[in-house]
DNA sequence: TGTACATCAGTGAACGCGCGTTCACTGATGTAC
DNA sequence: TGTACATCAGTGAACGCGCGTTCACTGATGTAC
């Protein structure tokens, strides 16, 4: 019953934006307005419930993508494997993501639950750059050109996520994690609109690019046609 | 008396995000709502006029920025110039930034209008490349990493904007434009609270990788200080 | 096996609110003769 | 200099709508004895 009214309220979403409206869900379900008050303490509530499932659902799928990668040394692979799941998650959940990424929707406040799942997907990305300095595959460069005030940042930052990444990875990897959102969100919310046509061929140019920032191409024996 | 409505329709922006109320404004200007209807002919005429504004208000921004670099050849200092005074102008304007760049607004689609302002900023930028592959500081690399099903988009919106470029290096910049976006964004909406503190520094840091990534750092003859 | 009772999902009316837009209007200001 | 008229910014009432939330309630289902 929860279950379905989320995903009708899921549906809503779409079309109306984060203006979500009760009444509109209540409706389509054959319900009055005042019965999901039963299941959802409130509107808020709802919206923090929906958050929590996007969040959830789009790091089941990066890590579902990063898994498929049968050879777990190739950190290129698992890097495009991962930006491409997002990206295709994006697209076929436009209004979910704009809920995690987009504006902040006026006069809500995401409470503390839903961090937990929100951190899910750039400990992802993380582990494929841990995997690569454990192997030695990844160069680890020094830290000479990371700024001395971000550092304490990245410490606490790189603490809970994964420890024992030198911090010019942990710098450089969050800069692919910047990127991702930006590409994707510049695509899902049109700003790629009559100028670039091949979107996905875009995306994959740019996460390659990136990719080489952040030094993982030297990962990948052969050119990929991913 | 329209430069009045748009300027409280801003602050209103502010507080209440996209769904900007022609009562409210009305309200906070004393005047009844139907009288707005002299001066703008719906709401979403409104809207559009704010985003216009807002485009050209950041496109002025970001051109001040540069031309106040003295050292024209200086590539990578007019490039953070730049990239900075986009980021202060959607820190002070976040409202105005989300109109532009954030998820989109539901029911509105932006009209014509808007696009002419909406491509000074990327003009600003590659005109930053443009002087470097004239001057010949800029390494114009081959086109060999951009993949081919992008080349037609890449010619179709170089033309418009800077038809003397490389496609490599233009390629290379679009990569700095959809970072830069992604960049602020993700400031502006809040994904780095409870992050990255040392703001500032983070951003300069990204900037100055993605200039490597460009080319524009071997512009700058000794390390600089933003 | 049958009755009494508790549980609980969902109802329906109501409260008080805000919204965009329309329309006939008032009343001050400025112009023409 | 004085009157008649047009212009036009702003009014106020109304239309029809949607919203979140509350509250006392119905009526079916399941449980206890």
């Amino acid at each position: 019953m929860i279950e379905e009214i989320k995903s009708i309220a899921r549906r809503h979403l779409a079309s109306e934006g984060a203006n979500l409206s009760l009444r509109a869900v209540a409706r389509e379900m054959g319900m009055v307005s005042s019965a999901l008050y039963r299941y959802f303490a409130n509107r808020d509530d709802l919206l923090t419930a929906l958050i929590i499932d996007a969040y959830s659902a789009l790091a089941d799928e990066a890590e579902a993508a990063d898994a498929a990668v049968q050879d777990r040394g190739n950190l290129l692979r698992r890097w495009l494997a991962v930006c491409h799941s997002v990206r295709h998650w994006a697209l076929e959940h436009p209004a979910e993501y704009a809920l995690l990424y987009g504006s902040p929707v006026p006069g809500y406040s995401a409470p503390q639950d839903t961090i937990a799942n929100a951190s899910r997907l750039p400990a992802a990305l993380l582990a494929i750059l841990s995997d690569g300095v454990q192997s030695g595959a990844l160069p680890t460069p020094g830290s000479g050109d990371v700024p001395d005030q971000i550092k304490p940042d990245l410490a606490r930052a790189g603490e809970q996520i994964a420890p024992e990444l030198p911090q010019a990875v942990l710098a450089r990897g969050s800069i692919g994690w910047v990127h991702l959102f930006g590409a994707v969100s510049f695509e899902v919310f049109g700003q790629l609109n009559n100028v670039i046509e091949a979107r996905e061929a875009y995306f994959d140019y740019q996460m390659r690019r990136i990719a080489v920032l952040i030094g993982l191409e030297s990962t990948d024996a052969q050119p990929s046609d991913s």
